[in-house]
DNA sequence: TGACGTCCCATGAAATCCCATGTTATTCCA
DNA sequence: TGGAATAACATGGGATTTCATGGGACGTCA
């Protein structure tokens, strides 16, 4: 599979629509859907994004457990199948994002995709200049 | 099969009727009934919505076991399937709700529909904004 | 006949599609 | 290797369609 790779800014327009960058496009579109399921990330003010079969694979996981045991199987997936987003491409490459998902990121203008290998997140700028520098200082002295 | 993913919340009308949201339904819609399952959950307050095609693998799945084991696997699917309730889709794609289904999960002016992968729940908003933080809650340090 | 459920039509808002354009990256040829 | 031609990409705005929702008409069952 394809990863995500490198850092890309990208303009959120007026309705919301923003251009994924080509590069993740490609990397996304592994079958029959043709967009990115985005989830507002639980740890940080950032949205993630996935592919498709990603959340396909994980759905499967998720059925074993069979639908009548006692598990909490239904509370799990509520945070991570009710808050995913499924977006489609339009036909120039841009998704529009719902007003939970600009809200949860604190995006207006402006929208930074940073790759992050079998996923990638996408940050308002000030948030994310913030935390690219923290992640620096913890790497110091760390060897590249 | 395709999943059902994120949140949406809906109007119910004086006659009970909601309209399933669309994203749902072109999931649903897969062989020739043109509506959806509805189950009252025996675990929460809420409904569980399946495709008919769903049902009649959760079917094969409970002859299955019956084959091997002399358990309650009559008792407990007599529950599952005696309590399901088929509803048709109107022309603009709503359902009818029966009493029971609304008086179970306590819904009267509006309904929160969670998708859960290959199955959705119909909340009311209260009882699901609980439920979701509980969620959130017990997925804490997880990934995403 | 009265309550209830189903069918049909109308409407406003919101999401999607479609076309146009500037800018950047890439190719191709001399 | 320069430099022009071409293609890919991101972006803007308008037009169109879809979707959710409300209300009325009709039929039916008790």
């Amino acid at each position: 599979m394809a990863l995500f790779l490198s850092t890309h800014t990208n303009k959120v327009d007026a309705k919301g629509r923003v251009s994924i960058p080509a590069v993740f496009r490609s990397a996304l579109v592994q079958d029959a859907f043709q967009g990115v399921v985005l989830i507002p990330s639980r740890r940080v003010p950032a949205l993630e994004g996935f592919a498709m079969g990603m959340m396909q694979s994980l759905s499967e996981r998720f059925d074993r457990f069979d639908l009548f045991s006692a598990s909490d199987s239904d509370l799990e997936s509520m945070a991570f199948f009710g808050d995913a987003v499924p977006l489609s491409f339009d036909e120039t490459g841009r998704v529009g994002l719902t007003k939970e998902l600009l809200a949860h990121a604190g995006i207006t203008e402006n929208a930074v995709f940073v790759g992050l290998g079998t996923k990638f997140q996408i940050w308002e700028p000030k948030a994310y200049a913030k935390r690219h520098q923290e992640s620096l200082k913890k790497m110091q002295g760390t060897a590249t």
